[in-house]
DNA sequence: AATGAATGAGGATTCATTCAT
DNA sequence: AATGAATGAATCCTCATTCAT
C-alpha cells in the first residue's frame, strides 16, 4: 500500500505538470508557453519539469502521443465490427463526442496541434500521425456505395475530405467556446442527417 | 522629381519589409518570425523597420488588413450583380483560385491567421473580420431555395458551414503545398461538382 | 561475515565513485565534470555520492590526496639509501615509468591538477603540497656537486628546473597519448643519458 | 575626424570587452567565467556583448587568435636573418619578455590556454596552432650543430623539447605570479648562460 | 547504504525595442 | 530615411545540493 502511494505521488507531480502543459499549450500556442508558465501552473520548480521531461519538445510530443494515444482507444470503443457504414459515421461523431467530454483539455489540444505554428523539429515528429481519419472516412463510404445503398455518382474522395474538414472545424470551434455555448452534439446530430440525406439515394 | 524618388525610395523599402514579413510569417507563424529576422531578409537595420511600423504586433495586423482588403477588392470583381445561386457559388470558388494565384504570399498568411497561435491583443483586433464567408454562402444557398431550384429540405445553415471548412481546408492544403503539386483549381472543379449534385434536386 | 560483506559493498560503491571521478576529471578538467555525469557513469545516484563525499570539491581534492600518496608510496620503493646521485636521477624516472603504469588514471589526472582552472578554494587546499619534487631534484644535483662527479659550474637551481619541467612535460603528453603511441620510457632513457652527458664533465 | 570618433567609440566597447574577457580568462578559466561577469567588468549589458560576438566560444576563440597573431607580429621582430644560431636563441626568449612586458594579459591568456579545460568545440579550433616554437627551436640546434658550433653528440630532438618546456614553464610561473615577485628576465639570463654552457662544446 | 523527487541559483542566449546620431 | 550600439526582460536549460523515506 505504501508503494502504491509513493507511486501515486510520483505520477501526480508529473500529471499535473502533463495536463497543464496540455490547457496552456491549447489555449496560447506552443511558443507562447514558457516553462516557467507551466511550472508556476503547478507549483513546482523548473528542475522538477525536467526531471519528469528531457526538454520543452519532449514534454509536448508526449503530449501529442498521449492525446493520440487516449483517442486511439477510445476509438475502438466506438468502431464495433458488424455495423453498417451509416452506424460507423454516426460511431465517428459520437467518438469525438465523447473524447470532448472525457478529455476536454486534450481535444482543445489535439485540435489545436495541426494548426499551431511548431518547431520544425517538432513537425517533422508529429506529421507521421496525419490524419488516419480521412483514410478511415473514405473507406466507410467505399463500403457504403459497394454495399451500403449509398449514391454511387459521388465522388467518394472528395466527400469523405468534405465530412473531414466539416468535423474538424467543429471541434476546432467547440475548442475556442470557453462559455460551453457550442452545442456539439446537436451539431454532431445535424451533421449526421445531412450526411444520410446526401449519401443515402432514394 | 527628387521627391517622388524620394517618395518612390521610402513606399519601396516599407513595402519590401512588408512583403517579406508576410513570407516569413506565412512560413514560420507569428511567434517563430523575429524582427532581426525580417530585417534580414530584407537587409535594413531593425530602426528602419521601427520608423515604418510602430511595432511587430502594428506590422502584423496592417498585414492582415492589407490581405483582406486586397481580398474584399478581388472579390468584389467576381461578385457580379445578376448571377445565379450556382454562378455564385462557382464565382467564390473562382476567386480564391484568383487570389491564390495572384497573392500567394498573402493566401499561406491569410490562410495561417486563423490557425496561428496569435498573443491575445492581435486576436482581439483581427476577429471582428471573421467568417463574413460563412454569411455569403448561407444566403446564396437560401437565395438558391427560394428561387434557385436548391433542394429544400436541405440544412442550409449547416451546408454553408460544410461548404466553408472545406473551402478553408483546400487553401490550408495549398498553403502547406511547397512543390506546387496539389491541383487547386481541379479539387475546386471536383467540388463544385459535388455541390451542384447535392444541392440541385431532380 | 555480513558485516565485512556489508562494509566490502560499501567500499566498493565508493571506489567505484572514486576511480570513475578521476577518470572523468582527468579526461575533462573539474568543471566540465557534473555529479549527473560522474553518477551516471557509476550506475548510482546522486545522493549515494553525497553520502560518500561532502561535496564535489571533497570529491576532488581527496583524490588529488590519494593520488599524491599512492604516489609517494611508490616514490619511496623507488629511493634507496645508498644510492649514487645519477641512479636517484635514473630511479626519479623510473619511479614515474612505474606510477604510468600502476596507475594511469591517476597520472593523467594528477598531470591534470596543476593545468586545471579550479575554483579557488580548491586551488588553496592543494598549493601546499606543490612540487616538492623541485626539492628533490636539487638535493640531488647539490649532492652530485659535493661528491658524485657533476659539474660544478653548472646553475644548480636552473638545471633542476629545467629536469622538472621537462618531466612535467612527457607526464602531460603521456597523459594526452590516447593510442599509447608515445613511448614514455624510451623518451626516459634518452632524457637520463641527455642529462648524464650534462651533468657528469669529462 | 567625426568618423575617427566615432568609429574609435565603436571599438571601444568591443576592446573593453575583448581585454576583459582575457583577463577574466586567464584568471579564472574558461568554464568559470561567465558572460555576465564580463559584462559586468566592462559595465554593459549582456545583449551588448552579443552584438560583437556571436557565442562565449567566438569570444574566445577571436582571443586566443589575436594573442597568437600579437605573438606572432612580435616574434618576427626579433627574428633577424642573420642571426647566429646562439643569437637566435637569446631572441626567442628575448621575444618573450618583450611579450610578457607588452601583453601582460595575453601572456597569461596565451600561457593557461594550453593549460584550460575547454569545451572539445573549442579545442578542434585551436589545436592546430599547436607547437610551431618546437619546430624552431629543433631546427635552431640543428643549424647550430652544422655550423655554429655546438655539441655534436647531443640529443637534438630531445634538447630542443627540453628547452620548450623549461620556456613554458617559466611562462607558467610568471602568469601566476600576482605579486611581480619573479624576474623572468634575469631567470632568462640565466637559463641562456645553461644553455650555452651545455650547447658549445669547448 | 541508497533513492526518487525536488530545489534555488545561475548558465548562455535571444527577444522586441529604443537611443543618439 | 536610416543606422550602429545598447538595453531589460525573457527564453530554455543545467548545476550542485538536499529532503523524506
Amino acid at each position: 500500500m505504501e508503494d502504491k502511494n509513493h507511486s501515486h505521488q510520483q505520477n501526480q507531480t508529473r500529471n499535473d505538470i502533463f495536463m497543464n502543459a496540455a490547457r496552456l499549450f491549447s489555449e496560447k500556442g506552443y511558443n507562447r508557453v514558457s516553462i516557467r508558465e507551466i511550472c508556476e501552473s503547478v507549483g513546482v520548480g523548473k528542475p522538477t519539469l525536467y526531471y519528469y521531461f528531457k526538454d520543452k519538445e519532449t514534454l509536448f510530443v508526449q503530449l501529442v502521443q498521449e492525446a493520440k494515444s487516449l483517442g486511439r482507444a477510445l476509438f475502438e470503443e466506438f468502431m464495433g465490427k458488424d455495423l453498417s457504414p451509416i452506424e460507423k459515421l454516426e460511431n465517428i461523431l459520437r467518438f469525438f463526442q465523447a473524447y470532448v467530454e472525457r478529455y476536454p483539455v486534450f481535444i482543445r489540444f489535439f485540435s489545436q496541434i495541426s494548426l499551431m505554428s511548431l518547431p520544425e523539429s517538432i513537425e517533422l515528429q508529429i506529421s507521421p500521425f496525419k490524419d488516419e481519419l480521412l483514410d478511415t472516412l473514405q473507406e466507410i463510404v467505399k463500403e457504403g456505395q459497394e454495399h451500403g445503398g449509398f449514391s454511387h455518382d459521388l465522388d467518394r474522395e472528395l466527400f469523405a475530405l468534405t465530412m473531414l474538414s466539416t468535423i474538424k472545424y467543429f471541434l476546432h470551434l467547440k475548442s475556442r467556446d470557453s462559455g460551453n455555448e457550442f452545442d456539439l452534439a446537436g451539431m454532431f446530430d445535424r451533421l449526421l442527417d445531412l450526411w444520410k440525406k446526401i449519401l443515402l439515394e432514394t
